[in-house]
DNA sequence: AATCATCTTGAGCGATCGCTCAAGTGGCGA
DNA sequence: TCGCCACTTGAGCGATCGCTCAAGATGATT
């Protein structure tokens, strides 16, 4: 919307907000300074001022972009598979195997930005709660549509599973994040993975 | 230590730590300002330097705090119960109908403290994880405890089933930090403590 | 009451914070 | 070829950061 006027070598507002990610992601949003930003932009303070409004501005949209592509790979893995439940327990067996290609850090950025936002950044906290609420209800749908297949008991809780199933994808990258070692997390990604699969069987 | 000799009004040492606590919990190391420490600990900068070294002193003290009081109430619900696996089943239950008196913020210090740090605070990060390991062994040496006394399978995996309790715990925190209402949040820790009961049934 | 060691005080240090804006740069149409 | 104007630049703003230390306050001892 800012290139308006066709000339001058333009950023790559792209790949600035590429880089503004890696590094919001790695190092939170208070830990991350200006000069940090300037780095990994390879922009000017005035630049990015141009650019984005401000730093508040600039973290939100790299939320949102951590956003829609975590969406997107959640779709993808849904839409691999050959059900709705399948695809969901292969998430989590994926993800404990370091299989959905997230190099930087391995926490998930909308918990890391829940627990990092003070009462003083109301929108930051609002955000990572209002994308946490729409994964959620992408994981529900999810199991919505398990139930209409008649791959999950008409009585099962959809909302119940989909609260579950998104805290074991939180805890899963915790514990990645803190480092635990690979057999050890593939081992915890199986147990949740079977736990939900059994919770889809008739009681 | 520092009281050595007997005069002068002193600070207490042990009233600062659990304001410092409360404040390092609440708004996490980087957000919290040494301005946000003077009013909460009611001294004034010299005064805090002098009776803990620095910013980051303050907080590793703060977490070891934190750790012990942890450990205590985990230790205080086990002893209280019948056996090993009903005290941790228990645990997670309190947890999720905010029964363990944790008033402030929600999400586990350990964990925030974790996610926020920065290669730039290695020891303010291995003194988490260091914290995170040892919760996690007192955990496994409760399930040790079951197994001998014949609570579980002998073929039982007492590391991997601390690991599960501990992410579900990890889980748990979070998803109240969250705001999640009451309900849901029951019914969420319900759900985990029957799995791990499950999980110590025999094959 | 005077002494003295101890502890508290708070102004203010240098560094860094997020951010601004006047000056400079460079691709484009004429 | 040259003026135009969108865009970039970077020095530096005021505020705040973590922190220091000389000076003052305090209470036990004599």
């Amino acid at each position: 919307m800012k290139r308006s006027r066709p000339n001058a070598r333009p950023y790559d507002r792209d790949a600035a907000l590429d880089a503004a990610l890696r590094l919001f992601w790695a190092k939170g949003y208070h830990a991350t300074s200006l000069k940090d930003l300037e780095a990994a932009l390879a922009m000017k303070p005035g630049s990015i001022y141009a650019a984005f409004q401000s730093k508040e501005a600039l973290f939100l949209a790299a939320l949102e972009r951590y956003y829609l592509r975590n969406r997107a790979g959640l779709a993808a893995r849904l839409a691999a598979a050959p059900t709705p439940i399948a695809g969901l327990t292969d998430y989590l067996r994926a993800l404990g195997r370091g299989e959905l290609g997230e190099d930087p850090v391995h926490a998930c950025m909308l918990v890391k930005t829940l627990l990092d936002a003070t009462p003083n950044d109301p929108a930051i906290a609002n955000a990572a709660r209002h994308y946490l609420d729409l994964m959620r209800a992408e994981i529900a749908a999810a199991f919505e549509r398990a139930r209409t297949a008649g791959e999950i008991p008409d009585d099962a809780d959809a909302e119940r599973l989909a609260t579950r199933f998104q805290s074991d994808v939180t805890a899963l990258r915790i514990e990645a994040h803190r480092g635990t070692d690979r057999a050890a997390l593939a081992q915890l990604a199986d147990g949740m993975a079977a736990d939900i699969a059994r919770q889809c069987q008739p009681a």
